[in-house]
DNA sequence: CTTGACTGTCACCGGTCGGTGACATAGATA
DNA sequence: TATCTATGTCACCGACCGGTGACAGTCAAG
């Protein structure tokens, strides 16, 4: 066995992997590329072709590290569907604002559609569909009188788009987006908005 | 008065912006480049940079043209703030559905800072901004109990989200962006939630 | 007719891109 | 020791990018 050339193999790969999370965090997808990743990883790029068969196969690895669309934690008691729903919007806004390569890679599967941006994609709606089936098995099945996929997908949406519009232009419809003020407003307002979409059954607190 | 010189100048600059628009919206913000668009209009690409300065001029006097984010018109008759702005959410999402470049610019904005997104966003702005002023106008001040603007920015960012989503990945949050009929369900679940975040004093339908 | 300003074309520059072949080196195997 | 395989480096290719200077044609003004 080589033990000591696997291992060199594993490290460079990390380090590959590692660069390449950290150029399309903070240029892009603009700056995404074969010469950009070699560069931050201080090795040459024909290793991302040996190891990776080229940029597609990066990003499938990188979308398949775990540490990229870390779910945030559920409640942990049981509480109406409207609540746990209002509960992890809240979490999943926040946790999404904080995460540079997750929102990199949401914007970048707005503006092209590719063999590397549907493999980037594929590991999100998984860890998001897993999620949604852990909201699920907490608090039951969602009210059957309104339709809670599209309220829900509406409620991400806005989520996705304002984490989004953050980064890159301080003001949407009038809103500062700079202010933190501005974000407690807006996880209210969502609040209010899912609250009220999902009224509760009986006046419980 | 060089009357000839002068007609073919501006109706170069016409195929120029023709030419932008239709490669903007046609390849992305990726394909929009001083030489993808002289081969679109058909001329050097040296014409750019003398009429319009670069990219940069370019883009704003793209950002100029009227057709390019028109305003959907407003109810004739005046009603609640609450069902005004489901009326202009309604057809703000349908007429961003079909525009093509706005889709685009809005996409692009996501992506990059730069004094192009900057250029294109101020026209964009502008327009809402007025048309605001026309909702209050129509319907008076929103409610004074609950925060207006950021209700209306989560469902505004939530229609945004969900028109660029159509484009690239039909797929979002477990509903097919592809079918018509999803699209029916988001309009009537952005009326419900449009609906109890502003509801009406007296039940009078 | 000459001058001069303007429109439009062309060739060229340096730089970056994705991608490939040749080569040095080191470790395991025989 | 000699061989083979795999890791990593380097130089190079063609293509496209943004940007510029030189030049031809054209028309109005003197």
């Amino acid at each position: 066995m080589n033990k000591t050339l696997e291992k060199d193999r594993d490290a460079t790969r990390d380090r590959i992997l590692d660069a390449a999370a950290r150029v399309l965090s903070q240029g892009g997808y603009g700056q995404f590329g074969v010469n950009a990743v070699a560069r931050a990883a201080g090795c040459d790029k024909v290793l991302i072709y040996r190891y990776f068969g080229g940029l597609e196969g990066l990003a499938q690895a990188l979308g398949e590290r775990l540490d990229l669309w870390v779910a945030p934690e559920l409640p942990a008691l049981p509480e109406s569907y409207g609540r746990v729903m209002i509960e992890m919007l809240g979490r999943y806004l926040a946790a999404l604002r904080g995460n540079a390569l997750g929102k990199r890679i949401l914007a970048w599967e707005l503006v092209e559609t590719s063999p590397i941006t549907k493999a980037l994609g594929a590991a999100k709606s998984k860890t998001i569909s897993k999620w949604f089936q852990g909201v699920r098995a907490l608090a039951g099945p969602p009210p059957s009188d309104i339709d809670a996929p599209a309220i829900n997908a509406i409620l991400l949406a806005a989520a996705h788009h304002l984490a989004l519009r953050e980064d890159h232009d301080g003001d949407f419809a009038g809103l500062d987006l700079t202010l933190p003020e501005t974000w407690n407003r807006l996880q209210q307002a969502m609040t209010l908005l899912a609250a009220r979409a999902y009224p509760e059954g009986h006046a419980h607190d």
